[in-house]
DNA sequence: ATGTTCGTTGTTAACGTGTGCAGCTGTATG
DNA sequence: CATACAGCTGCACACGTTAACAACGAACAT
């Protein structure tokens, strides 16, 4: 069948510790003998059983990627963005696994021996349960995107508060004053965090808020489309709108248009997160960038330290959010 | 440290051998030992080890999804329906890993020990080595996506051809006869696939092909905006553009909006894939939806029964594209 | 000459699991 | 009563690798 370090110990007439040590650039072997059985693996194409390797070392050389679910709330983009991310830092190290959280019926599959590390790209605080098995069985974790404050755990998320304020902020500085906000999947913190950067930003530049600017989404487009259709039925309507993410941007400006207003000149409307779409729709969309891929990159670093090392600190990191300028605002009377 | 099958053995008084068939349901064993054990495994919150089960039973429970990259080339909304799709298939048997082609500076890591099966989701002649490497070494493969015809494989990839057909005698029965197309990334068999298609049902139809009709794109949306920038300058602008990917139409209605003229008033739009956000852009985009999904749910279906019946074979299935009319086509003189 | 050390190699056990074979007990069969 | 056989269990080994330890010769110091 295939070859193992047995065989070629015969060949080279040497035990297969030797061999082993030769592979495994030991200090304690000859040079020329090293060199010897180095040359003769690599004629024989030798490639190592790591299920032996993983095994005896207690290493698995997989590393997860657990989202919190594939099927709905995870955007394409959103998922691209992340495994590229990691894939930039693993090299050819490590597997890497991908998958949704509730494709597990049961955990049993998730344990040390199986994963070198984790990472959970979190959306939702549904995944809890998950971030704390894998905290209980002390597998090197690091969580994305999500703030988690019931455990301490390594916490790499986007500063949402900070990017929507600066967005919001930027429409009161182009003269808007009627603002809405269409809000995101209810109980996801990051439909808190740019809620509450709204907020501040309305009120830091005394700004009312009126109750009825603020209508729920669940951050697809058709939530966008829905809402923005029950904003367009007040009878005093906003001149811009802040959408918690960009599909629900294009739901929003696809409403605006059906009833032949356009944007901006009508109504503005600015989006987050940046997808990769969102510079090409007509009008292309003022947002923020949501550092996705960034937080991945960091993320799989902090990981592998954390699984060299043995050891892990947890804190909590924000990665900068940048504001995105484009053509979807209007500049009104009072703007800059 | 972790629970193992020999600590069981000892408390319940047995050899580890009963254990074992105990967790494995082997019918060499008593029913009330078995259900004796297997109560007392749950209560110790036993996990199996797998490297140690892969490699006695030379079975990794991996499974490979490899893209020919994911820097460029592969739109997010690819590598999210793959993923999906396969995901729904394995369940929690299997290991999904999910790397770029281009991430392994050598292919060592890639042999029978390390993956029980491997799905190919090609794009380009370049992982055409790749998908020889894992032939040779008879890894059950299965490749998605892409026509393969220099070796045998299983080979799962859309009708590009009857897509790109449909959607341009669609155009032509609207009545368009000066039709361009920009095409895709060069050497990309989908670009090929498509552009014959565009060819047979000008062919069909008896309408002429102009030569300055046929531009080059990749396949991104910038390239799309550049072709048809270029085609905005001829003479004798087209009334209708076919574009071989959304992305590269979203580029094109931004060329055409750029120069005032309107998508469908003055210039008919149509791409091919639909992406998640073309329903969404104004026009909501008509376009031919591949089924990246059902593929990979085959694929992975196939390759699973593959591993199982340690038994390949090797034919190439179509799946079934479909015309996804909206609005950006407009219907004039002669159309019907 | 004897002991010490160094460099290199081999012996052996270990990691946790599955399995061929032998052994044991009890029951059915002749 | 002897034999066969079915049902269940355990022993011992295997999978491919690493590593602690022992062994050995050579070089070196005393």
């Amino acid at each position: 069948m295939s070859v193992t370090i047995k065989d070629i110990a015969k060949l080279a007439n040497v035990s297969h510790t030797t061999v082993s040590r030769a592979l495994n650039d030991s200090p304690l072997i000859n040079q020329e003998t090293k060199e010897r059985i180095q040359q003769l693996a690599a004629n024989l194409n030798y490639t190592p059983n790591y299920s032996a390797k993983s095994l005896v070392l207690d290493r698995s050389y997989n590393l997860g990627l657990f989202f919190s679910t594939l099927h709905t709330g995870t955007s394409a983009g959103f998922l691209y963005e992340a495994v590229k991310g990691v894939n930039d830092v693993i090299q050819d190290q490590y597997n890497l696994i991908v998958r949704g959280i509730d494709d597990y019926k049961s955990f049993q599959k998730i344990n040390r021996k199986s994963f070198d590390g984790i990472m959970v790209m979190s959306q939702s605080s549904s995944d809890q349960p998950f971030i704390e098995y894998v905290t209980e069985r002390d597998i090197p974790l690091v969580v994305l995107n999500r703030q988690i404050d019931a455990i301490p755990v390594m916490n790499l998320i986007p500063d949402d508060l900070r990017g929507a304020f600066r967005v919001v902020e930027y429409l009161i500085n182009q003269g808007h004053r009627d603002i809405a906000i269409i809000e995101g999947k209810e109980n996801f913190k990051s439909t808190q965090a740019r809620r509450e950067g709204y907020m501040e930003a309305m009120n830091q530049y005394n700004v009312t808020v009126r109750e009825e600017y603020k209508v729920q989404g669940n951050y697809d487009v058709e939530s966008g489309y829905a809402a923005m259709a029950r904003l367009l039925t007040l009878d005093l309507t906003p001149t811009a709108v802040f959408c918690c993410n960009d599909e629900m941007a294009l739901g929003a400006i696809k409403a605006i248009n059906e009833k032949q207003l356009s944007v901006p000149g009508d109504i503005s409307v600015v989006g987050f997160d940046d997808q990769l779409f969102s510079a090409f729709v007509t009008p292309a969309l003022t947002t923020v960038r949501r550092p996705i891929e960034e937080i991945s990159r960091e993320g799989a670093a902090k990981l592998l330290t954390f699984i060299e090392n043995k050891q892990v600190d947890k804190e909590t990191i924000f990665i900068r959010t940048e504001l995105i300028i484009r053509d979807s605002v209007k500049t009104i009377a009072g703007g800059a």
